[in-house]
DNA sequence: GTCTATACGACGATAGAC
DNA sequence: GTCTATCGTCGTATAGAC
């Protein structure tokens, strides 16, 4: 609604062709989303969000038609990188893979965002029930992309029967991602290595706490 | 700071002796619980405080100091109404009990609370992250007791053996908290009556999600 | 594109009537 | 105890200089 940028970047030849001012927009939706994670969504103040961005509060409005534009660029980032991440994570797999597999590279993939990206990635997986109805709306249907994707990976393997069936699927996969989701929450000093973490993850979930035998799954 | 009940309710005889105010402040506290939820710290307006509790705003200064103290005690009895619940549900069991029930019991009756009262009790959960410090640090005592009662949980069913300890029981502890925490954040249609979501937790936590030998725990 | 200055509204907190 | 003002502060958003 603001800009107009009337002429590309003179030369596209050069290595990216970046719009000179397309590079502080992401600046500044990278900063958003360090501020909303601390913070929560009315937390986040443009002056934080400008400092972080390194200019100052007014000049936001040169990029973004207000608040919660950016905030919406930031969800909408969010779940569509995560998606995208998991989704090549498991296409990388030899084309015969067993369906157990590609559930156990969604897995570790997903953690895998949640430690690198924490900022950026993780923001929206956290901040979901607290927005404003409206934005949650908008941002509702990207996040069921990615509930889709992952329900397609557990009913395979609950089919083939290589993971329990016995469990609903969508229950299965809420506790799943929820388990890995909350990891975003440890305070830093408890996480540790991202391939020593994934290993972790893997291992509980796929085989449980219990030692072996002792289970006693009917009760 | 500001209320001086010189006489407590006149007769004590009835049935609780509720000091006439101190109801409402459970009423408030109640409602702002709710607030924190769905709105998160920042999002927690007076205004609304007071509307859910059915008052006006500035009705809220004669029960309380300032917001921050309201906020205060919520997350005061968010993380110890948990731990009691908790550690009831643990001595409630046989004297004897396994160490493995001990740690199912624990994990069930976590689950319990968040289903119940979904306000008050997971509030603390929640807001921990977006907290301002301050606030968060004298918070974090209080939740750091709840830690330490999983944590005795966990290493005695560790050094028995009957939950593998091949994984640091730190991280074991924040994986299947984790897990039961992010419950809350399940949209309501998805949630199911309590002790089916409470058996299907603990056969994940337990069992893992592998059918039988499939497993693969070396990669 | 980014700055400074400012208008405007919202919210926390206080004062005093009832 | 709870209400109805009201003040002061802070944050969003706009305007206009550079």
């Amino acid at each position: 609604m603001a800009a107009n940028p009337t002429a590309r970047p003179a030369r596209s030849a050069g290595r990216r062709a970046l719009p000179k001012s397309e590079a502080t927009r992401e600046r500044i939706i990278a900063a958003a989303a360090h501020v909303l994670v601390e913070r929560g969504y009315a937390g986040t103040k443009l002056s934080d969000i400008a400092e972080q961005a390194g200019l100052q509060a007014g000049s936001l409005y040169y990029h973004f038609d207000d608040r919660d534009d950016i905030v919406d660029q930031v969800l909408r980032r969010s779940v569509r990188g995560i998606l995208q991440r998991v989704r090549s994570a498991v296409e990388a797999l030899p084309a015969g893979a067993r369906s157990f597999d590609r559930l156990r590279a969604a897995i570790v993939a997903h953690l895998e965002v949640i430690l690198e990206s924490s900022d950026v990635s993780s923001a929206g997986l956290r901040l979901m029930s607290q927005l404003p109805p409206e934005i949650q709306r908008r941002y509702r249907r990207i996040q069921r992309d990615y509930g889709d994707y992952w329900h397609g990976l557990i009913t395979t393997a609950q089919q083939d029967g290589s993971i329990r069936a016995d469990i609903d699927p969508v229950r299965l996969r809420l506790f799943v991602i929820g388990q890995l989701n909350w990891v975003a929450e440890w305070p830093r000093p408890t996480r540790g290595p991202i391939d020593e973490m994934a290993g972790d993850a893997l291992a509980i979930i796929t085989d449980g706490i219990a030692s072996g035998a002792t289970t006693g799954r009917s009760e």
